[in-house]
DNA sequence: ATAGTGTAAACCATATTTAGTCCAAAAAAT
DNA sequence: ATTTTTTGGACTAAATATGGTTTACACTAT
């Protein structure tokens, strides 16, 4: 019994982390494993797995296993099987933030935003405290003192959109309202700010947020709601603009 | 504190270390070992360990020794049990997604959808190849087909939607819709899918699926935009239904 | 002496695995 | 067009694996 005591104590200096060494069997063990390589981008999107005999072969185990392995993937929502096809995955690899940043068109993200942010206006007229309102003062007093230089404009608007989206007190709107803006700063976008953000649409644009800020504060959805319409449509007809004068 | 006065001149000097230290190899010890590797990720949530008498050859231990460590685990609600199965992890390890979907509310999801789906809408009808919409048909057969337990349907009603927002051609449109669609699985919808999708409800939206496919597909923008508006405004008014029915 | 811990072995109830067979749908070959 | 092959779906009965429980014994520290 001692000698086993003290063999435990040398056997533990030599595999720090036992555990890991051991792996597990069974139709749980091979769907973990499936479920990681497909995670790895082993099988991509649409790809076919291998057949259930084939995997019970590569597996050393019976096809009832594989299938029992496959049906929970299939509960995750990671495969799909068809009779007399095979399986495939559905499971969707996320990109990183700066992938999606680096390939979405200023285009793209303006589509986003007329679709986001006049229901970020209705829930913020709907929703907003006292405390929200101040918190988009400043932001607005803000980004009317940084209208200067494009690159600072850029960056306060960013900040006002944003204060508005937490007047909806919605976590996730905020949360993707965050994500859309990183895609702002990373994207296409910068190339063109340039020449887009001209002190007379900025001058433009402030007339815009003040004007939002006013209805919000007064709840006057209907006239908020056209400000940001307005707001939107003249950032994309002069984003058009911008791409016209260049491809010309 | 007897003994030790005692002693204190003979042999004490030998074992200044604490008692913990000495006993690493007890079950205590090993219930240290086997939380670390949890922690680590060494095994994933919802994953099965080693069986008892597996992990007793690998620690050199008896399984009474093991069924001791795993019951400390299982205090301590990383793992559960079951006889015939195995023991399971149930610790959830951190990561970006989750935290924002555990605090998501189903109505806070809903109020989100409401701005971007019909925006989707009105991509989908301006842009939605030939591809995209046979891609949406094979989605629509594919939740009328999964129509019997809520859980499968949820699953395909997202991917229904998800095809709906490749309909688009805007990558970020789609990448954020995909986020939003995480939150519907991981976060507190889980906990009521059971008793608001009942199978008058899913019929209910099965109709509204199949009129947004016919309507985008024959492009009628303000059709289609009808229904998803009515898709989700039912929705939103099952949920708060189901909530006051909750708080009685 | 006593309580606590570890080892060992046997048995129980349940769950899983296995090794088959047959079927239906899709795909491939003819 | 028809036949053949491949694929997943469904089911069965026996064998195996799993956690839960009990019992007996040895060692240690108090």
């Amino acid at each position: 019994m001692r000698q086993q005591y003290q063999e435990i104590g040398s056997h533990e200096d030599a595999l720090p982390s036992l555990p890991e060494a051991v792996s597990v069997g069974g139709s749980s063990g091979i769907a973990a494993k499936l479920r990681r390589a497909i995670m790895d981008g082993a099988y991509g999107l649409n790809e076919r797995l291998p057949a259930e005999r084939e995997l019970a072969e590569v597996f050393q185990t019976s096809r009832g296993t594989i299938r029992e392995a496959l049906r929970r993937l299939q509960e995750l929502g990671m495969v799909d099987r068809q009779i007399g096809s095979g399986t495939f995955v559905t499971y969707r690899q996320f990109s990183e933030h700066t992938e999606i940043a680096d390939v979405t068109s200023p285009l793209e993200l303006i589509e986003v935003r007329l679709g986001i942010e006049p229901q970020i206006v209705r829930l913020a007229v709907a929703n907003a405290t006292a405390m929200d309102i101040e918190r988009m003062r400043k932001a607005l007093l803000k980004v009317e003192g940084a209208s200067d230089d494009p690159e600072s404009f850029s960056r306060a608007d960013a900040e006002f959109h944003l204060a508005m989206a937490e007047c909806t007190r919605n976590r996730l709107m905020v949360w993707l309202y965050q994500l859309v803006n990183e895609t702002r700063s990373h994207g296409q976008w910068t190339a063109m700010k340039e020449s887009i953000l001209v002190p007379e649409r900025i001058g433009q644009y402030n007339a815009h947020h003040r004007h939002l800020y006013n209805m919000i504060a007064k709840r006057d959805l209907d006239a908020a709601l056209d400000t940001i319409y307005d707001h939107l449509d003249k950032a994309r007809g002069d984003l058009v603009g911008a791409v016209r004068t260049r491809s010309n």
